[in-house]
DNA sequence: TCCTTATGTACAA
DNA sequence: TGTACCTAAGGAC
């Protein structure tokens, strides 16, 4: 269940677990058989994160190219590794560890030239050194769409998900119905910069924590969240319940077929 | 045991 | 805009 923080620490957990050494590649579902085949025993070279696709290098110009999609999870577990279940789209195994892949939207082997394509039709990724948030905005800033939407539209910039969408308009004040257009470089500049922090932070701790420390349970004398999502956020499953701000009730809409989360009062029009 | 839900995307109409 | 797809957990019954 991914934004762009959690494939970026897979990146770095395949390639600590697994890097530099021969892998027994399999895929015990059966969708991923064919090409587990052709890269089983060679080493993982590579692992690399852009938005919510990851990719694994194997030898000079094959990648595993994997998207979770909605439902994908990835499992890491010390070896020896248990029977797979049947649903083990791919497991990585060694004498010390092994990896098994679940539901994920895509999982395909791919070459040098499909990698590449897949880049160049992602936006910058606040995560990647190589990003460019002036390319976001120039897009932002032409858009009359709202820029709930275009925070989630992976050409634009890529790895926020529904979770960093909703918290990084709530801490920027901003209306998610607001058009693009209408947004000012500064206001742009400062999301960028902190969906940099936020993320990095998803990241270090595998969750996503939005709540700044003047908010915390504890600085607000609340109990800590209780949610199989893990971190502590401002609006986000928080439908109906009262703003840790201003105390107003966070509202809940349909937006684009995802569920958008904000607070009417702290994110004036 | 069934139903709903979920941090996502692609494609058809 | 609607629908299909992939999986597992939690809640209702």
């Amino acid at each position: 269940m991914p934004e762009g923080h959690t494939i970026h620490r897979l990146a770095e957990d395949y390639l600590a677990s697994f890097g530099g050494r021969p892998a027994h590649v399999t895929s015990p579902q059966g969708k991923f058989t064919d090409a587990a085949a052709l890269l089983d025993g060679a080493e993982l070279t590579t692992a690399e994160a852009h938005g919510k696709h990851l990719f694994l290098g194997f030898r000079a110009a094959d990648w595993i190219h994997i998207h979770l999609g909605l439902f994908g999870k990835v499992d890491f577990g010390d070896a020896p590794a248990p029977p797979p279940t049947d649903t083990v789209r791919l497991r990585l195994a060694n004498n010390t560890a092994f990896v098994d892949l679940r539901g994920p939207t895509t999982c395909a082997l791919i070459m040098d030239t499909e990698k590449q394509a897949i880049h160049d039709r992602l936006g910058p990724d606040p995560l990647r050194p190589d990003a460019d948030p002036a390319a976001a905005y120039r897009r932002v800033s032409r858009s009359r769409t709202t820029i709930a939407a275009l925070l989630m539209d992976q050409k634009i910039i890529s790895g926020v998900g529904n979770v960093y969408r909703a918290e990084v308009l709530f801490r920027h004040g901003i209306d998610p119905y607001r058009a693009g257009k209408d947004l000012t470089s500064t206001e742009w500049d400062a999301i960028w910069t902190d969906l940099v922090e936020l993320m990095r932070e998803g990241v270090r701790n595998n969750r996503i924590d939005t709540v700044r420390p003047e908010h915390a349970p504890e600085a607000m004398g609340r109990p800590p969240r209780v949610d199989d999502h893990g971190g502590e956020v401002y609006v986000y499953r928080r439908a109906n319940l009262p703003c840790h701000i201003c105390g107003g009730e966070i509202r809940t809409a349909d937006l684009a077929a995802r569920n958008l989360f904000w607070c009417p009062t702290c994110q004036k029009p």
